[in-house]
RNA sequence: GGCGCUAUCGUCUAAUGGUUAGGACACAGCCUUCUCAAGGCUGGAAUCGGGGUCCGAUCCCCCGUAGCGUCACCA
């Protein structure tokens, strides 16, 4: 133990303690973001524990959601072995009372109302307590008005202000990042550490994250759109996940935007961290998602596109199976997304059924380009057909479509053979659907809206 | 209400005791174009108010104001 500790600089180290009540909080991922920046810049050691101290509430579920959710993100946590879960720990923190008890800094108060008729009051000394913070500088506040405040329920069942002092003491942590919530709990802490003889860490209270009405995210009031699950369901990428909450509250002080969690750690200094809190903007998130998605490799960009077809009604499409078709169908919604759950959405709306459809539903009255006639539509089509028959590779075959649409206007060939291979009046252009949809299809496309105008 | 924290474009933010107050997202326009998407270019858009200090304050100080947080036998 002791070995591993010195391979650690300067023996900091910090630590992310949630509490498993609910389903991981998008503000949870930056509170742990941060510590997992500043020990891994600071080659510290980055701990978890578990806070369920709250019987009622906390449960397995939710613990490992944390775990999961950590993992995927990447926030990978040291010391696994000796993970501390409070709920395991009674026995420390009973035998913490009785030394507060004794030494006189605690007592057994007989109550009139509440819960239980016993609890543990700290005995508070009152007057003002000053703390230095990295991020706001020196706050103090006046602890009188807290009056003996309860640190247990009973002798064996601690409240939360008394197992965090307990824990960060026996972990040795050396910072406290935090969010700026807990800024007014801190007196009390540093009231029981004194009594408990444990010297002062560093404090970091970072602000907010916010919903866009400037209050802090709750699920009460913001729904699920403040679960880490929401966004992994949504098809948002870890790695963005973490550059945009990276960035609500920090900047390297460069015009960089796109950063990988190694850069994030390179630069990460924490007293660049803002005073302000920051409103969680998706507008921004989906757009360096798409940035994200972008820098993928191709292997994994196929893999996920193929993932998200076999979520749609297209599921049994044999296309779905093949290499090529997934291949050309990537360069489309790649242009089209900003995270991978809008392809099933988009594929479920419709948009796409041209692509899996050989012929596609026609509308007569839309086959001609606004500009133009019927006439000059099947005509120009009829010399497409031509064209196709003529013609063995496709190369060739576009060029002379090209050609075509130099010589008799380029909207009255390509608007007509577009709107006849998509059924669309919005997509993409009609090379890229030839070479997805394959030259017979395309022909069938085609001779069936010629057919529609006759 | 007590206590505390905070205050630069709509949003995330940069900057300095002296700048045309910079960038990004979003938005608008233009270009590209048969349509859409993507892309390129351009544009509008901010120092909360009042006092000081100073030759000069967005920046330092004070006072307001506003917003947020917290006031549990939750964490």
């Amino acid at each position: 133990m002791t070995d591993e500790k010195e391979s650690f600089n300067k023996g900091i180290a910090v630590r992310f303690a949630p509490s498993p009540t609910g389903p991981f909080h998008i503000g949870s991922v930056r509170t742990a973001l941060y510590n997992f920046l500043f020990a891994r810049k600071n080659g510290g050691k980055f701990l978890l524990r578990i806070e369920d101290t709250d019987k009622e509430r906390s449960t397995k579920e939710f613990e490992e959601n944390i775990f999961d959710s950590l993992k995927w993100l990447g926030l990978d946590w040291d010391d696994k072995d000796h993970l501390l879960r409070q709920s395991e720990r009674t026995a420390v923190y009973t035998q913490k009372i009785h030394e507060l008890i004794e030494k006189g800094a605690a007592y057994i108060s007989k109550e009139s109302e509440g819960k239980n008729k016993e609890v543990i009051r700290f005995k508070n000394p009152g007057g003002k307590i000053k703390f230095q913070d990295l991020i706001r500088g020196e706050v103090e506040m006046d602890v009188s008005d807290l009056e003996d405040f309860i640190i247990a329920r009973n002798i064996n069942e601690p409240v939360y202000h008394l197992t965090v002092v307990v824990d960060d003491m026996e972990s040795e942590i050396t910072h406290i990042i935090r969010g700026e919530d807990h800024i007014s709990n801190t007196p009390r802490h540093i009231l029981i550490l004194e009594a408990l003889g444990g010297s002062r860490p560093i404090y970091a209270h970072l602000p907010l994250v916010l919903a866009p009405d400037r209050s802090k995210l709750s699920k009460r009031k913001h729904g699920e759109s403040v679960s880490l699950n929401f966004y992994k369901n949504a098809g948002y990428l870890p790695e963005a996940i973490i550059n945009f909450l990276a960035m609500v509250g920090w900047n390297p002080g460069t015009d960089q935007e796109i950063f990988t969690i190694n850069e994030l750690i390179k630069d990460f200094d924490i007293k660049k961290v803002q005073k302000k809190g920051g409103i969680f903007n998706i507008e921004k998130l989906d757009w360096l998602n798409r940035e994200h998605i972008l820098k993928q490799s191709k292997n994994l960009q196929i893999e996920r596109l193929k993932g998200e077809i076999l979520k749609t009604k297209f599921k049994d499409y044999e296309k779905v199976g093949d290499p090529e078709f997934l291949d050309k169908f990537l360069v489309i919604i790649l242009d089209r997304i900003h995270r991978w759950g809008e392809v099933s959405e988009i594929l479920e709306a419709g948009e796409f059924d041209h692509l899996f459809i050989d012929k596609p539903e026609l509308n007569k009255e839309i086959i001609h380009w606004k500009k133009s006639t019927p006439e000059k539509a099947r005509e120009n089509l009829e010399k497409v057909v031509q064209i196709f028959n003529e013609e063995k590779t496709l190369e060739i075959i576009w060029t002379k479509i090209e050609k075509l649409a130099e010589e008799r206007g380029k909207g009255d060939v390509l608007w007509p053979l577009r709107y006849a291979l998509s059924g669309r009046e919005k997509s993409p252009d009609p090379f890229t659907l030839i070479k997805i949809k394959g030259v017979k299809a395309s022909i069938s496309s085609i001779l069936s809206a010629i057919e529609k105008l006759s």
